[in-house]
RNA sequence: GCGGCUGUAGCUCAGUGGUAGAGCACUACCUUGCCAAGGUAGCUGUCGUCGGUUCAAAUCCGAUCAGCCGCUCCA
């Protein structure tokens, strides 16, 4: 059998080793699973990304406010959020088939097939039984049993016990390890603002409607992470939750789907390739009354960048009860207390970044005239400008470097002398470089440099007293090229 | 966790019991005047790990670790 051609993915990953955007975790310990480091280009990359996001989210509004929150919290934050008692899975496997299941998930179905024969007492009673063994894994797998429910797939039910996976990792705060001392590393940064909602309003007199942004680490205890850095179980989170008026927040829902939506085509995804998919009511969260995912074609298919859900006002309500603390609004001209809405823009970092890599990813040629380039836009590229010394003699080098010098304060610089001017070309369009110098005999003699634009190849003659403005307007033009190589 | 596939140089991979290899990459020097040029020299490996069989193991056997794909979950 001839063995498959390489795929665009192990492509990528491999040239994210390679050039240093991305490592395998513990490597010279044979590795941590499904854990990457991030390498001198990769954490250029996920900064212009969270760059980018707080800018657009924070700078450019009056209306939201930034917050960095701890990761360890009371472990009576995640008991009223619901993650402890909420966040876990009980799940089942087929013996037979090897198909796993969510025990809770088989049962639901089985009370979905007796409502639709009509047979509503018998749905009633079992979903009675459900929620009585929501909880209880001997209980959920006896329930199974007593059903006769069948595996889909295999049709047996041979069954294995029911386990429950829980999503939040433990740790121990203090030095001695008992149960009093059990703390949760959080498994969203979002309760960390549901938290500090009355801080918030107190510190800077904010008015509804109005956004508190955070990014930080979160870690969830995923059963099967997977697609490289696509599901890791520590990713970064940049979350923002928008605070406003319950009967504001069906409007709201929409502005934020729209506003992040469009956050992406102006960073340069493909268009084709992005798109918003609502949740259907029984796919959504224990907090979400509605949630629009955006969503981007990966070569392994459509997968979630980005959630846009309503968390209705449960959320403060939760916290509100649990810890005896009102977190609420008060309007002072009608004279109310008001309980806001959440409208929750929850996006992945890692994901942000491999879809930008996966985006610009392109080959074009064949063979020795192969060409590999990551169209990044320019302002998300790790490096923005590589500066080279056409050839190393008659004084271009210490040019180059006198160049370089200049432009490092504008633009994140890289200089290189090495090898052939086409193979620095080259290496430069790898890592997604948008422009490169190129300082030949005549810019001691007149001062102009060769600016080659990475898309396009050409070459203009430019002063080096207008290079800062001419790179800055090439940079804010920019627009996606055409597709022209055979990026499949 | 279960099943399938996989693990040899920085990357891609060849190597079915007898001295560890290729291409690319990388380093130095020479050459080089605008798109992966050429020459010379050089560096790189506990063959994932541990154990077993054997005179001899990258190769056969066992275990283990890690990765990929699928099942469930989500940013």
């Amino acid at each position: 059998m001839a063995k498959p051609a390489p795929s665009v993915m192990d492509k990528i990953v491999s040239l994210c080793k390679r050039r240093g955007f991305v490592f395998p975790a513990s490597e010279i310990y044979g590795g941590q699973g499904s854990t990457y480091d991030w390498g001198p280009l990769g954490v250029e990359l996920k900064k212009r990304v969270k760059d980018a996001w707080w800018e657009s989210m924070v700078y450019a509004r009056q209306d939201v406010v930034g917050l960095d929150s701890a990761i360890i919290q009371s472990p009576d934050v995640w008991r009223a959020s619901g993650h402890v008692g909420g966040f876990s899975d009980p799940l089942i496997d087929n013996k037979t088939s090897k198909q796993r299941y969510r025990a809770d998930h088989l049962i639901e179905n089985k009370i979905e097939k007796y409502r639709k024969r009509k047979k509503q007492d018998k749905a009633d009673a079992l979903q009675e039984r459900l929620n009585a063994v929501i909880s209880d894994n001997a209980g959920l797998k006896q329930l199974i049993l007593d059903e006769k429910i069948k595996d889909p797939v295999s049709g047996t039910d041979d069954w294995t016990d029911v386990r429950q996976f829980n999503l939040m990792f433990e740790t121990n705060v203090g030095a001695v390890q008992d149960s009093a001392s059990v703390a949760y590393l959080r498994p969203e940064t979002a309760q960390g603002i549901f938290i500090n909602f009355n801080n918030v309003v107190t510190a800077t007199r904010k008015k509804l409607p109005f956004g508190i942004a955070q990014i930080g680490k979160s870690f969830r205890n995923e059963i099967t992470p997977g697609n490289f850095v696509f599901r890791t179980r520590e990713f970064e989170q940049m979350e923002m939750e928008f605070f406003c008026r319950p009967e504001e927040a069906p409007q709201w829902y929409e502005y934020w789907q729209n506003e992040r939506y469009q956050w992406y085509l102006d960073l340069g995804v493909t268009p084709e390739k992005l798109r918003m998919r609502q949740h259907a009511q029984d796919e959504l969260a224990h907090y979400a009354s509605g949630c629009g995912d955006v969503e981007y074609l990966f070569p392994f298919g459509w997968s979630e960048l980005e959630g846009v859900a309503n968390r209705t006002d449960y959320d403060l309500k939760k916290h509100s009860e649990a810890s005896g603390t009102p977190l609420t609004w008060f309007d002072q001209q009608n004279n109310e207390h008001v309980a806001p809405f959440v409208i929750e823009p929850a996006a992945g970092c890692d994901r942000t970044a491999m879809t930008f890599l996966v985006d610009a990813y392109d080959e074009e040629g064949e063979g020795k005239d192969q060409r590999v380039v990551l169209r990044f836009h320019p302002k998300i590229a790790p490096i923005t400008v590589a500066v080279f010394p056409l050839v190393k003699k008659e004084g271009m080098p210490e040019k180059a470097a006198e160049i370089e010098k200049l432009l490092r304060p504008h633009f994140r610089t890289a200089m290189e002398e090495n090898q052939s001017i086409g193979r620095r070309y080259r290496r430069q369009d790898e890592i997604g470089t948008p422009f490169c110098l190129t300082i030949d005999g005549d810019t001691i003699e007149d001062g102009t440099v060769t600016l080659r634009e990475r898309d396009s190849m050409t070459q203009t003659r430019v002063a080096i007293d207008d290079l800062i403005g001419v790179i800055r307007e090439s940079m804010n033009s920019w627009s996606r090229p055409e597709p022209v190589g055979a990026s499949e």
